[in-house]
DNA sequence: TTAAACACGTGAATC
DNA sequence: TGATTCACGTGTTTA
């Protein structure tokens, strides 16, 4: 028997005096117990709402993991990559804006010196380009030319070609006529 | 009132029919009501434990964060800089790398060609070294030679100078000579 | 012993 | 209405 209706009328008004009635001495004590208990469920019960918050972390561990992974993966491969392939890559990327900050060759850059009648002194410089050298020694071939002492040099961008050469059967051709004929030749390509 | 020592003393066995003796209505549910209520606490303290990954969780979200955040520091400090400084850092170590690999010039390679007897035409390959080139120039230019067309290059911690020259006062010293001299200078360095 | 924790029966409130 | 939940006083157990 323990509603408020079973004595008078004001029972547990909190913590006064009115317990000389009860045989209980833990009276006081339980009630305070009991107070207790629900205030902490009542708490309980409000950062329970907080809980779906673990579902979140869940899906934003996922999320980190994955972006962890993917950029060690990235670092891995630029890594790795990086001391072979990829540098000369960089490095010809580079060249590439090196030569535009430093100006395009707007057109080879042809000299020729006749020495002596049969002797030849070549100096072109021009812009890296794929097959020029090919055509360039080709038509140097053609035009009956032994090439001694050739230097091919590539640097930035832009090839130095310098060689010296002389006449196969003597004949040579007029140096400003083969200065026309090697520039022909390069703006061909 | 309501402990087993109340009545004789065969009260709360679980469900048996000895209800009789009790005025409540809900004796039965309110023990079944407090059974489950003790068991599902039970239950709950059993998962409690768990909750200690929530702290664990904490402390793992932030190491992934950190992780995340400097290697995303690290990328995009690499793809900032690749392309300026860096990139240039890569290709000279690349050059030295290149060099080494295919083996140092143990020596200057000296070429002088005598050209109609007042004509030169020489070609150095060496190792790039500095002051080389300055000493190079100095020596030639001691010898009375008049440099009409000279070009150097790098590549690779390679310089190639290559050069058109003819005698100041039309003497000029004799190829094997000059080749001699100019190695001389080139060892000295 | 004391004090805190627990289980119980019960009346009232809630839906 | 009836079933369920709640709060209470109390006796017992535990530490």
């Amino acid at each position: 028997m323990g509603s408020r209706m079973d004595e008078e009328n004001h029972i547990d008004e909190d913590d006064n005096d009115n317990d000389a009635k009860f045989k209980s001495k833990n009276l006081k004590a339980e009630r305070k117990r009991r107070k207790k208990l629900s205030s902490r469920q009542l708490e309980l019960r409000s950062i329970m709402n907080k809980a779906t918050i673990i579902t979140d972390a869940i899906t934003y561990i996922e999320q980190l993991k994955n972006s962890v992974e993917e950029l060690s993966n990235q670092l891995l491969q630029m890594e790795a990559t990086t001391f072979d392939e990829e540098k000369i890559k960089l490095k010809e990327i580079h060249d590439e804006q090196e030569t535009k900050k430093w100006g395009i060759i707007p057109e080879a850059e042809v000299h020729v010196n006749n020495i002596c009648g049969t002797k030849l002194w070549i100096r072109i410089v021009l812009q890296k380009k794929r097959g020029a050298l090919t055509k360039l020694m080709e038509g140097i071939s053609l035009l009956g030319i032994d090439l001694n002492d050739t230097s091919i040099t590539t640097s930035s961008g832009a090839v130095l070609f310098t060689t010296f050469g002389e006449g196969i059967r003597g004949g040579l051709p007029d140096a400003g006529q083969m200065k026309k004929y090697l520039l022909e030749i390069m703006r061909s390509i």
